[in-house]
RNA sequence: GGCGGUGUAGCUCAGCUGGUUAGAGCAUACGGCUCAUAUCCGUAGUGUCCGGGGUUCAAGUCCCUGCACCGCCA
């Protein structure tokens, strides 16, 4: 096995403050790091900012800050964040230090040297936004689709980086190393990406429209693309071209990415290591997005979760067990405080603590607090729950490998399920009474071995978790994290140390069983709700009153109603809503046209209009959910004139 | 429109190269224990394995087709 491992997150783009995104892929870097540094293996980790391009100019002006200040907080932000979170990253770079910019320079003229790099004018629409130039076919309405906002035309010349020359080689190299990124699914996203001819790549700005970016070292004009430079970091922080980490680190490199920025990761940068005459990255692996409340997670919606407000009320480890836990690595995953809560109730509260818990209150209350002697009599369930907890480490370590980490964890609760099963059937309480202390001494034994073992598996998700248990066994806290180096061993723990009770590892989280906020239903037609007792839907956080102003809401009655083409679900209504306008609503499937013409409705007006099926919709109609789903409008109750605010 | 993915118990998901009565956790009901953070253990379930064809002695698992959702590309 080699002995070396470069784990990375990317180097995130300051125009924004931490979020749950980065987080995640901050934890799964931090989990890895750990789990091969507890193997035995050197682990390099690194994490870091982006912080050249116009965006950055852009969020800093709109702060009042040039653009280094702001980059410095913003910066400093994510680097405090970090480190509140005890990351064990080895180093944080950031683009806008000189031993960045040195390297991204040598790189570039390397590239340059070897003919890669060609200059060409062009012209196009330009998206200010977005940063790039759009083809007509793809701008809705004459608009960028992502900004609503008309694209200028603007001629320029730039520099252009040859990507197209590496197609064919990036293609066989994808084919013959068959785990260079993963999961299947973004591999396969990309060979299709490549199976159309490749363009090549802008990798110049002219200073006449951004200088906040690295001069490029053949022409003063212009500063260099921000993927381009970004992308460097991986090397740029190892020392390349002559560092010692970048010869021990780099040929083990695995870049951990979120998968909206898989195509500069998974086609740029290897297609410009080749160029620069580099070996590629080891591998890519890609994980999907954390929709919080069922809202998808995005930078321009700002629904985000701080995780450090999270992280008070949960700690830090159940924060960790729950991101690893729940995401099956590569999809998305639905962020829910419901889930959350769960989860850290039965399996860390429930299962886990209290396994620690009533283990260690049996050794103090039967043995003095002092491990006893395995002993000779192993006539009970021991050889299952000895080859549960040695099966449980070899799937644990396939599973961690292969960035499974909700496989992985399932496999460590196999052992924490057994070993509760193991102390229901061998009756440790039965065994004083009886005074059989020989069987005792071998129970209480085992039951304090698989704790031990369970705390190096949870170790790189739980590391606060992990050397608590340790402690509480008697044992150096220290030695957790290299617990994984000879695991796979039973009996490793010595016997008469001596065990103390902790603090409970995860006190219960109490969900008061408030009877859901229940709006009392005046009169509520025939959709008679069913009480969901059970499935509370936990409420949005608390909003102040003047975010409840930012929604217009208005009475609105349905003019005319027609199916849309081709959607079982859309129905295209005409609304008078104090003036005429369209909305698209998911409601074919409860209301024919016919049902729902002539009837007064609430609108949310001041919604954003989105294209749905081709049609705008100006606007959404309220509805109410049934257990079943079924959805029913909500009506008035009265008179109300088209267009009269809803308060 | 093209390519790819997903669709399995109320919920979240396992089910490898097709092979006995389809599984786990959570939730639910009932029973047991008392060492424990009212925790733990056991039992009980329910499933048109998205629909429709087909291949096969045998399909959740392969092929075709339709639907829904998602992603990438256009």
């Amino acid at each position: 096995m080699n002995r070396h491992f470069y784990v990375t997150t990317p180097i995130y783009y300051v125009n924004a403050r931490p979020h749950l995104g980065h987080t995640y892929t901050t934890v799964v870097a931090d989990t890895i790091k750990r789990y091969y540094q507890s193997s035995g293996i050197n682990v390099f980790f690194l994490t870091g900012t982006d912080e050249h391009g116009d965006k950055v100019v852009e969020a800093a002006d709109k702060e009042g800050l040039p653009p280094q200040e702001y980059a410095d907080m913003i910066s400093g932000a994510f680097r405090a964040t970090w480190d509140k979170m005890g990351m064990l990253a080895d180093d944080f770079i950031r683009t806008t230090e000189e031993r960045h910019k040195r390297v991204v320079v040598q790189f570039l003229q390397q590239v340059y040297d070897r003919g890669d790099i060609y200059f060409s004018r062009y012209g196009g629409n330009y998206c200010f936004g977005c940063e790039r130039f759009y083809l007509d076919r793809e701008l809705v309405g004459g608009k960028c689709p992502d900004h609503q906002v008309e694209p200028q035309y603007i001629e320029e010349e730039n520099y252009f980086f040859r990507m197209s020359k590496y197609q064919d080689w990036l293609i066989s190299y994808i084919k013959e190393h068959h785990d260079f990124i993963r999961p299947e699914r973004y591999r396969n996203e990309v060979l299709s990406f490549l199976s159309e001819p490749l363009e090549d790549l802008c990798i110049s700005r002219p200073k006449t429209r951004l200088t906040w970016g690295i001069t490029l070292p053949f022409d003063d004009r212009f500063v260099t693309y921000v993927w381009f430079d970004a992308l460097i970091n991986y090397i740029s922080a190892l020392g390349y071209p002559d560092g010692d980490l970048f010869h021990t680190y780099w040929p083990q490199a695995n870049h951990i990415i979120a998968k909206d920025i898989l195509k500069p990761h998974a086609i740029f940068w290897p297609t410009m290591l080749k160029s620069a005459g580099i070996e590629p990255y080891r591998r890519l692996n890609v994980h999907g997005y954390w929709n919080v409340e069922s809202h998808k997670m995005s930078k321009s919606l700002g629904n985000v979760v701080d995780p450090l407000s999270l992280m008070d009320t949960l700690g830090l480890d159940a924060f960790r067990y729950f991101l690893l836990r729940d995401m099956v690595f590569g999809l998305d995953s639905n962020f829910s405080h419901e889930a959350v809560i769960s989860r850290y109730n039965s399996d860390l509260a429930n299962d886990l603590g209290n396994l620690l818990s009533r283990t260690l209150t049996m050794a103090i209350k039967y043995f003095d607090g002092v491990i006893p002697e395995a002993g000779t009599d192993n006539s009970g369930t021991d050889g299952e729950l000895i080859a549960t907890a040695m099966a449980a480490t070899k799937d644990y370590r396939i599973f961690m490998e292969d960035l499974t980490f909700h496989r992985a964890l399932a496999s460590v609760w196999e052992v924490i399920r057994r070993s509760n099963q193991y102390i229901v059937e061998n009756e440790p309480w039965t065994l004083v009474k009886q005074g059989n202390r020989l069987r005792l001494s071998a129970v209480i034994y085992n039951c304090l071995e698989s704790l031990r073992t369970i705390a190096c598996m949870v170790y790189p998700v739980m590391p606060q978790t992990a050397e608590k248990i340790f402690a509480s066994l008697g044992l150096d806290p220290e030695l957790a994290r290299s617990g994984l180096s000879d695991s796979g061993e039973w009996g490793k723990l010595p016997d008469g140390l001596t065990v103390s009770m902790p603090e409970p590892l995860f006190p219960r989280i109490e969900t008061k069983e408030k009877p859901a906020p229940q709006v009392e239903q005046k009169q509520s037609p025939k959709p008679k709700k069913e009480k969901k007792t059970k499935k509370v839907v936990e409420p949005p956080a608390e909003i102040a009153l003047e975010d409840l102003q930012k929604v217009d809401l208005r009475l609105a009655q349905v003019i005319s109603a027609e199916r849309v083409p081709g959607a079982d679900r859309l129905l295209k209504l005409e609304v008078e809503a104090g003036g005429r306008r369209t909305v698209v609503a998911g409601m074919a499937e409860y209301y024919t046209p016919e049902e729902i013409t002539g009837k007064s409705v609430v609108l949310v007006a001041n919604l954003k209009p989105v294209i749905l099926k081709g049609i705008e919709s100006q606007g959404m109609i309220l509805a109410a959910e049934n257990d079943q789903g079924r959805l029913s409008l909500l009506t008035l109750d009265g008179d109300g004139k088209p267009g009269a605010r809803v308060r």
